[in-house]
RNA sequence: CGGAAAGUGGCUCAACUUGGUAGAGCACUUGGUUUGGGACCAAGGGGUUGCAGGUUCAAAUCCUGUCUUUCCGACCA
C-alpha cells in the first residue's frame, strides 16, 4: 500500500519535504511568480473560508462590527508610535512611486493595522458611550519576510485582525483574555489542535503592548507554531495618538485598547499535526467536503443508490461529492486519500445485493460495512469519531514531547536530544532567554499563567518568577 | 540577509561533463475495452529549455547578472 503514494515524501524521513509535497498533491496552493505570495486554490481557500465562517460568527456573538481599513500607510502616520515602529521597520515594504510620479511622502503597505485604526478612532471617539468599539477586518498584510513557506511563513499574509477600544483597563484586559479563549476553543475544537496558551515574555511580544497572549500548538516534529495573539496594549497607542474621550466624570482620558489575529497558517499547522504519508488529513469540522462517494462500475442501481445516499447527507448538511469519473476505483481511493476526505464510501455491486455500503475513515484508514438504510447516522458518528481521536491522537502525541528540565543540564541534555517543549523555572530576564537563544536555538514560547514557579531559575539559578515553555519554532 | 542546491511541456526527470538548435514516463484530448487499491489498446495535442545579457558560425549545454523554489542559519504570525 505503501508504494501508492509515490509523490509524497515520507514524513519520518524529510518532514520538511513531506509538508511541501502535501500541499502541493492535496491542490492547496500554488507558487506564484513573487516570493512569497501563494495562490490559495480552490480547496485550500474553501478551508479558509470554512474557518472564516466560524471565527467571523463567533466574533460577531461578542459585538464584533467587520471594516475594511485602507491598505497603505504613510511614513509619517506609521512613526507615530515608537516602540511599534521600531518592531515592524525591517519588515515593511514601502511604496514610492505612483505611475511616474515620485510620492512626496512615501507610503508602506499594512504590515497589521494598529496605526490606521487608531487614526480613525481619533476621529470617532468622543465619549463613554462611543465605548466599547469593537471592529475586525479580515484582509491581507504584508511582512517582507526573508524565509518563506507555503501557509506557514509568506510576504503577502491571509488574515484577520481585530481592533478594540475601551473605556477602562479592566475591560480591555477582559477582551484580550476573551478572544484569545475564541481563538483556543476555535483550535481545540474545529481544527483538533491541543494547543497550548499563556503569556508572552517582554523579548518576544508585540511592538507596542502591553501584554500579549499567544496560542502556541506543536507540530508532528516537535516544532512550535504560533497560532494566534491577542494583545493588550493599555494606553500606549491611543496616548501616541491623542485619542481622548469624556467618561462619565465629564473628564477627558484615553481609552485602552487591544488587538488580536490569526492567519491562513492555522492552515499549516493541521496539516502539520494531522496529515500524514497518504496526504491530506482534515478535521471533519473544517473539511470543505466530509464525505466523498465512490461508485464502482458503471452499474445503474449502484449510480441510482449513490444518488439518493448523496440526497439524505445533502438534506442533513453534510458536504459530499460523488466521483463519477472514469478513473479506476484504486485511482479514486487515493486521491480521497490525498485531498482527507474524513470519509470515503465505496458502492459497488457486491454491496448492493447485501444492502451494504463500505465506510473509510481518512484518519486510520479503517473499514466498515454498515447497512445503507442507517448511512447517514453512520456517517455523523464516524465524523464525530474522527473528530474526537484527532484530537487525541495530537494530544498524545503533544503530551509525549512536553518536558520539564530543572537544571541547566537537563536543559541542554533534553534540548540537545529530543524536540519538543521544554517547561521551567524561569527569573524573567532577557539575559538568561538570550543564552538559552543563543546557545540552543530555543526561544521562549510562553508563560504558563496557572502554574506558579516552584525553584530556581533553569539558567541562572536565581530566584524564579515564573513557570515558562521553551521551543524551537516555524 | 549569509551558506548550500535546483530551475528543461501540467508533474518527475533525461540530454549539459566532451556546445550542433530538445526526449521519456506520468498527466491531458479522442475512440474503444475496463472498473472492489493509482487499468489497457490505439490515435493525438502541448516545450525551443525561469528571465536578461555575453562568448561562439552555432548555446538547454560555457560565462555574468537577475528572479523563483528548496534546505540550513539569523528575523518573524
Amino acid at each position: 500500500m505503501k508504494e501508492l503514494v509515490r509523490d509524497i515524501t515520507s514524513r519520518d524521513v524529510d518532514f520538511a519535504k513531506w509538508y511541501t509535497d502535501v500541499v502541493r498533491v492535496a491542490d492547496l496552493v500554488d507558487y506564484s511568480s513573487v516570493k512569497g505570495s501563494m495562490i490559495i486554490r480552490p480547496y485550500g481557500y474553501a478551508i479558509w473560508e470554512n474557518m472564516m465562517n466560524i471565527l467571523d460568527q463567533e466574533f460577531k456573538k461578542r459585538g464584533t462590527l467587520n471594516v475594511q481599513m485602507p491598505m497603505f500607510i504613510p511614513e509619517s502616520l506609521l512613526n507615530v508610535e515608537k516602540e511599534h515602529v521600531e518592531g515592524f521597520a525591517p519588515e515593511v515594504a514601502w511604496v514610492t512611486h505612483g505611475g511616474n510620479e515620485k510620492l512626496e511622502e512615501r507610503m508602506c503597505v499594512r504590515p497589521t493595522s494598529e496605526v490606521l485604526f487608531c487614526d480613525h478612532f481619533k476621529k470617532i471617539i468622543k465619549s463613554y458611550r462611543d465605548l466599547p468599539l469593537i471592529y475586525n477586518q479580515w484582509c491581507t498584510i504584508v511582512r517582507w519576510e526573508k524565509t518563506t513557506r507555503p501557509f506557514l511563513r509568506s510576504r503577502e499574509i491571509l488574515w484577520q485582525e481585530g481592533h478594540t477600544m475601551h473605556a477602562n483597563r479592566e475591560e480591555a484586559i477582559a477582551k484580550t483574555k476573551e478572544m484569545l479563549k475564541v481563538y483556543e476553543d476555535f483550535q481545540r475544537n474545529y481544527l483538533a489542535l491541543p494547543v497550548i496558551v499563556g503569556k508572552k515574555s517582554d523579548k518576544e511580544k508585540f511592538a507596542g503592548a502591553e501584554e500579549t497572549y499567544t496560542i502556541e500548538a506543536m507540530m508532528y516534529d516537535g516544532v512550535a507554531l504560533q497560532n494566534g495573539t491577542s494583545h493588550y496594549f493599555g494606553q500606549g497607542f491611543s496616548k501616541a495618538f491623542g485619542i481622548e474621550f469624556l467618561n462619565k466624570e465629564n473628564k477627558l482620558e484615553n481609552p485602552y485598547q487591544t488587538s488580536w489575529g490569526c492567519t491562513t497558517r492555522m492552515i499549516g499547522a493541521i496539516i502539520m499535526t494531522h496529515s500524514d504519508d497518504y496526504g491530506l488529513v482534515l478535521p471533519p469540522k473544517i473539511a470543505p467536503i466530509k464525505v466523498n462517494l465512490i461508485p464502482i462500475g458503471k452499474n445503474e442501481e449502484v449510480l441510482k443508490t449513490m444518488e439518493e445516499i448523496k440526497a439524505s447527507l445533502d438534506k442533513e448538511n453534510i458536504t459530499n461529492t460523488i466521483d463519477t469519473s472514469d478513473k479506476t476505483p484504486g485511482f479514486k481511493f487515493a486521491e480521497s486519500e490525498v485531498k482527507g476526505y474524513p470519509i470515503r464510501m465505496e458502492l459497488g455491486p457486491r454491496d448492493l445485493e447485501q444492502g451494504v455500503i463500505t465506510l473509510v475513515r481518512r484518519d486510520t484508514l479503517e473499514k466498515k460495512t454498515v447497512s445503507i438504510s442507517d448511512v447517514v447516522r453512520e456517517v455523523e458518528t464516524l465524523l464525530d469519531d474522527i473528530q474526537t481521536n484527532l484530537y487525541n491522537r495530537a494530544l498524545e502525541r503533544r503530551n509525549s514531547m512536553l518536558y520539564d528540565a530543572q537544571t541547566w543540564e537537563e536543559f541542554l541534555s533534553l534540548a540537545n536530544v529530543k524536540p519538543g517543549f521544554i517547561k521551567v523555572n524561569w527569573c524573567g530576564d532577557v539575559s538568561c532567554e538570550d543564552k538559552i537563544k543563543n546557545e540552543t536555538g530555543y526561544k521562549s514560547r510562553c508563560i504558563i499563567e496557572e502554574e506558579k514557579a516552584d525553584g530556581k531559575c533553569v539558567c541562572c539559578g536565581k530566584e524564579a518568577k515564573c513557570k515558562i515553555y521553551f521551543g524551537k519554532q516555524y
